[in-house]
DNA sequence: GCCAACGTTGGC
DNA sequence: GCCAACGTTGGC
């Protein structure tokens, strides 16, 4: 039973293309620093499909589709003292952030925040919850059927 | 750049 | 364990 999650990324840092052209359009989902998204990582399994969600840029929307190709192991940008990520607090012995590697699938048309909000089907969307800031985020298989019919539309 | 919402930190 | 201060997120 594969599930569906959404994962949001800063376009500048790193966009839909930029995992696109990626070797083997894979990369590791690395530097979430938020514990209730950490423990959405490591409930992931390989097959899982997420959104690619692009974040804090003109047009914030879904543009893409990715699969989980490797599940949560630890972070190794918490250990890298030059990784705007590192996190001092974290041991070696008892990692503290987890990442998964993802790949690229395909790109959908744009579907923009302001449509999915507009959606009745998207009631209880977790990413359209007021206030809400997570950058992984579960979606269930109706949201997921919902949001894919509308990028194909 | 503003600001609301939320998470984290740290003093007590 | 409370809670104020602070930092971050992210839409606008």
């Amino acid at each position: 039973m594969t599930a569906h999650w959404l994962l949001k990324s800063e376009p500048d840092e790193f966009s839909v293309d930029d995992l696109r052209r990626r070797p083997g359009s894979t990369e590791p989902w690395s530097g979430v620093r938020n514990f209730q998204a950490r423990n959405f990582l490591r409930a992931m399994k390989k097959g899982d499909l997420a959104f690619f969600y692009h974040s804090s840029c003109p047009e914030p929307g879904v543009v893409g589709i990715m699969e989980i190709v490797r599940q949560a192991y630890p972070d190794p940008t918490q250990f890298d003292r030059k990784s705007a990520y590192f996190d001092a607090s974290a041991r070696k012995e008892a990692p503290k952030w987890s990442c998964v590697d993802v790949e690229f699938k395909r790109k959908l048309k744009l579907v923009p925040l302001s449509d999915l909000r507009a959606a009745k089907a998207l009631q209880g969307l977790k990413l359209l919850m007021p206030g809400s800031r997570l950058s992984v985020i579960p979606v269930s298989n109706a949201h997921w059927r919902h949001i894919c019919a509308m990028a194909d539309a």
